[in-house]
DNA sequence: CCCGCTTCAAGTATCTAG
DNA sequence: CTAGATACTTGAAGCGGG
């Protein structure tokens, strides 16, 4: 069923439960989609139409109303996940499950958004700094090629782990000179094996 | 503005579980 | 048998088309 009808499902939940509220307490009910709705009835009203020219015909059209409408909730309860209890359920009861069922749903996908925005976040920030490490790569092998006569004792081996690193972007990384102050976030390794070096991605560079 | 269609709510009848 | 749920009937009222 598409979203307009959960949505006009929803109401008529919300509609019903405030009219058993409201009947608790004792007072008249109040009438749905209360913005626009001024089809109230008014006993005094002057207006006096004519009946229907064909009752039964009425009568019909209101049998296939209430058909459609027994339709939709047998939809809607496909779509509802019941509980252990699921023998029997009422209009009501099934009308506030939906309704809970619905405010689920938009918290998962609240949720669900929140990673995404993470990860992206994430990749961004691994792509510029593989960018920048590659960067330097480069220039130490131009460097090298050029035959540098500074000893070959002074070189260095700089590891770079990735995984198992916490990244803090900002927090003292001069590399990170791009940064546009949206990629803070941790990274937390996926490994549980954080220490063992030869299951991590490095970059080794050599430095002269 | 009138007419027909549609929807709604109130009252009543019928069904059903306990 | 009774209370609650569901189905039916009916009149009122909004709305759009002609």
């Amino acid at each position: 069923m598409e979203l307009n009808s959960l949505l006009l499902l929803l109401e008529a939940a919300e509609y019903l439960e405030r009219r058993d509220r409201e009947a608790e307490h004792g007072y008249a009910s109040v009438l749905p989609y209360d913005s626009d709705f001024s089809r109230k009835k008014t006993k005094s009203s002057p207006i006096s139409r004519k009946p229907h020219n064909n009752r039964s015909s009425h009568n019909e059209l209101e049998k296939h109303r209430r058909a459609k409408l027994r339709l939709y909730l047998e939809q809607l309860k496909q779509l509802v996940p019941l509980g252990p209890e699921s023998t029997r359920h009422t209009t009501l009861s099934l009308l506030k499950r939906a309704k809970m069922h619905i405010k689920k749903l938009e918290e998962q996908d609240r949720k669900a958004l929140n990673t995404k925005e993470q990860l992206q976040r994430e990749h961004r920030y691994l792509k510029r700094r593989l960018e920048q490490l590659s960067v330097q790569g480069l220039e130490r092998i131009r460097t090298d090629s050029m035959g540098s006569t500074i000893s070959t004792d002074s070189e260095q081996e700089v590891d770079v782990d990735i995984e198992g690193m916490e990244f803090t972007p900002g927090e003292g990384d001069s590399l990170d000179s791009v940064s546009d102050g949206e990629d803070h976030y941790s990274l937390q390794s996926s490994s549980s094996d954080g220490g063992h070096h030869s299951h991590s991605h490095r970059l080794q560079a050599h430095i002269c």
